[in-house]
DNA sequence: TTTGTTAATGCACCTAAGTTGCATTATATT
DNA sequence: AATATAATGCAACTTAGGTGCATTAACAAA
């Protein structure tokens, strides 16, 4: 590859995320844009945001890779490094903007982190009291 | 299913594990047993040691399943919460004994999480100073 | 505006983890 | 030994994700 060009699907792929907090599966994002843009191109198109520092991605429960907006990366450095929530009632999946500070652990140099927790969104939660 | 038999393949399994806490993949696991338990049967019996709470698994970053003993869980409750190391050199993954307190989240309800670390482990260390 | 270069895309096909249905075999009970 | 059924093997399936290659679209140069 050479010099990177503009495109529909990037610009496309980022006005899907917006500035939400909120992430995406990459399947979810296949089905979203079928007709659209090939399935191939959606998993390009992400692997070069991801590069670019615009987006980043970790792995769910379910082992399905999610996907969300970057705040403040650049393309040499994802300094974005918090942790993951996962509701248990309606599968959304969100960045939390949170420290989470990496303990020591005897015999080990740990270099990063995941951070994946469960339980109830907002949504949800306000649901139950209506 | 109604009550469980004991059989090769189970006490195969266990012994597999041993008292060690590092994790396995299930593939390793299928490719370990070849031409002595089926693929199918793999999956299965781990199934089974889960339910039973003798085992316990989680997703790898490459979404790989890991499976690793458990010490102190029964059937209707695994207890053994912790987090797990995975090496970036080697790509061993362990089990490690150590509490991390899960944050209070605003408007969440956190019921549980998953804790992976990655980094060198205690062998590839050691390997660099020699 | 037209032309040339090549990055981006679509498409067909592939890979591999994990699952399912069903016939066969092994274990436990009477 | 005969019976009941849990466990297994096997083949076929499902699906997330990736690859090779021909075609198309973006962009710069003429
Ligand atoms: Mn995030
Ligand atoms: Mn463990
Ligand atoms: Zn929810
Ligand atoms: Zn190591």
């Amino acid at each position: 590859m050479g010099v990177k060009r503009k495109t529909k699907s990037v610009e496309l792929m980022l006005e899907t995320f917006g500035q939400s907090k909120n992430a995406l599966t990459v399947v979810d994002l296949v089905k979203r844009f079928e007709g659209k843009m090939n399935k191939t191109t959606v998993y390009r198109v992400l692997e070069r945001l991801e590069d670019e520092g615009k987006l980043h991605s970790f792995t769910g429960k379910d082992g399905l890779k999610w996907v969300a907006k970057c705040h403040g990366c650049i393309s040499s450095n994802h300094t974005d490094d918090h942790p993951h929530f996962q509701c248990n009632d309606c599968g959304i999946s969100q960045c939390l903007s949170l420290d989470i500070s990496i303990p020591k652990v005897a015999n080990h140099k740990i270099e990063s982190a995941n951070f994946l927790f469960f339980g109830q969104c907002e949504q949800c939660l306000n649901s139950y009291s209506e």
